[in-house]
RNA sequence: GCAGCAGUAGCUCAGUUGGUUAGAGCACUAGUUUGUGGAACUAGGGGUCGGUGGUUCGAAUCCACCCUGCUGUACCA
């Protein structure tokens, strides 16, 4: 006999994704609604694009060559492959070509939107996550890529962190690719493997760098990760040509220039900065916080870069033969989110409502009628949405974090005085209707 | 993906040579108080011990596989 077990609808949620309350999600409201500030003063253009693409619109012209269509959710149509976005980025591409001819040249756009990726989560990632994208395309001009580290720097600073607590990196693929050739590196494998072992200089030092060039390197599980297998004299060179002070390249240089009309100096140039994406074509910057980030048990967590960018000049080609050169930023929001709420100082306010406590059904109208006076006059407040005892109700406030609880009984109703109690202090007054709602304001 | 560690009530966790009906604190519900929250006391509900299969007279405990979580690493459009 088969046991029918009496199976119940799953709880969990799929992995990868969580559920986000209140809290987080002030947090994030309050850093969107900057964003939107410090763009509109920017002058970039607000987009939205639809979750899902078709798959090849987003996919073929994928710059991993070695998974060209792994880590997306796609599902099939009646005929077509269909993908949730893995990011904006490729959407704007997509955007571009198809209204290439109605756009200004050079286009602005900024984007705030979920994207999907089908991975396997780590610690601070997931599988659906908001991200925050500011491009222009259509420039070749460093003076948008500026604007771009200029632009991060005054919405984070407007989101309350000070310059010591962030800094913008910045580096040029030019460095690498002049430093390939005189290494003699051609090898586009080899390349790869070295461009990503460099990108880990600031988790791993050069020491871990240098194993993940030469053979490999076996992290503190004890797990081997085979390495570049450059030999020892090439990662000699490697390493005095990206350590020592040398002259910058010549787009370095001039992005600094305009850095300094802008008389902004929070970023670093540092040639160990690489970025994964085989893309990038020219200026490349990494957004880093420098306080520390802890998880839910108080641990100190590699929590790396909150985003970055660089200039992309030829991915739009891969539509067509448009002229698109383009330079994008992109900010993972939720990861900026989560690092904020951990700073003390950082705090949203959450309006609760005061509770009007039912005594009796039948006064429901008098009830009704108060909450109707203070909501129109600005207060944020609900008649208790349950039966019960008003020592249930008493703890119902109390536990939403409510400022006050409303008696509004007999006694009270023939008097015209509500009482107002004071849930923090405890404190009662009897209150005429009509002057409720300020004394209300007053204890908030 | 790879590696290490872990999974017992909503949460934090006890529970060894395998042995009745699996425990505590917090939280929850009701009452002590029929117009008063945070404290105290009393009572109560809540678990197929992550899942499946195996060993055994008997499994939360032993074995195998799987799932999930954490940390590192890889990848990250």
């Amino acid at each position: 006999m088969n046991k029918q077990k009496n199976k119940k609808p799953l709880k969990e949620l799929p992995l990868g994704f969580v559920d986000r309350t209140e809290k987080e999600l002030l947090v994030r409201d309050f850093i969107i609604s900057k964003i939107k500030e410090v763009m509109i003063r920017y002058g970039f253009q607000y987009l939205e694009t639809p979750s899902f693409e078709y798959s090849e619109s987003i996919g073929k012209f994928l710059p991993d060559k070695e998974r060209p269509d792994a880590g997306v959710f796609s599902f099939k149509d009646d005929k077509k492959w269909l993908s949730l976005r893995y990011d904006l980025t490729a959407p704007l591409a997509r955007y571009v070509a198809k209204n290439f001819l109605e756009i200004p040249k050079p286009f602005k756009r900024y984007q705030l939107g979920t994207v999907w990726r089908n991975e396997k989560p780590g610690p601070g990632r997931f599988r659906e996550f908001l991200q925050f994208d500011a491009d222009f395309v259509g420039t070749k001009s460093l003076q948008a890529d500026a604007e771009l580290c200029i632009m991060i720097s005054e919405i984070l600073e407007s989101c309350g962190l000070s310059k010591s607590e962030y800094v913008i990196k910045i580096s040029s693929r030019k460095i690498t690719e002049e430093l390939f050739k005189k290494i003699n590196l051609n090898d586009s494998e080899q390349k790869l493997t070295t461009l990503r072992a460099l990108d880990k200089i600031d988790r791993l030092g050069w020491d871990g760098v240098k194993q993940l060039l030469g053979s490999g390197r076996k992290d503190k599980s004890g797990d081997f990760t085979k390495g570049a297998d450059l030999n020892s004299k090439t990662i000699e060179i490697i390493e005095s040509e990206l350590r020592k002070e040398k002259p910058l390249t010549e787009d370095l240089e001039y992005l600094l220039k305009i850095f300094k009309d802008y008389n902004f100096n929070n970023y670093e140039t540092d040639p160990s900065i690489i970025r994964g994406l085989e893309y990038y074509t020219g200026i490349i910057f990494e957004v880093n916080l420098k306080f520390d980030v802890k998880n839910s048990r108080g641990q100190v967590i590699q929590f790396g870069s909150i985003g970055g960018g660089g200039r992309y000049d030829n991915l739009i080609n891969n539509f067509g033969n448009y002229d698109a050169p383009a330079t994008g930023i992109s900010i993972g929001l939720d990861r900026l989110v989560y690092a904020l709420m951990q700073k003390k100082e950082f705090k949203v306010k959450q309006t609760k409502p005061v509770v009007i406590c039912i005594f009796d059904k039948g006064s429901m109208k008098e009830y009704i009628n108060l909450q109707k006076v203070l909501r129109k006059n600005g207060v944020s407040v609900e008649i208790y949405p349950g039966d019960g005892k008003l020592k249930k109700q008493m703890e119902y406030a109390n536990k939403i974090n409510s400022p006050a609880v409303i008696l509004f009984g007999d006694n009270e109703i023939k008097s015209g005085k509500p009482t107002l109690r004071n849930l923090r202090t405890g404190k009662e007054t009897k209150i005429e209707i009509k002057k409720l709602a300020d004394e209300i304001k007053k204890i908030i």
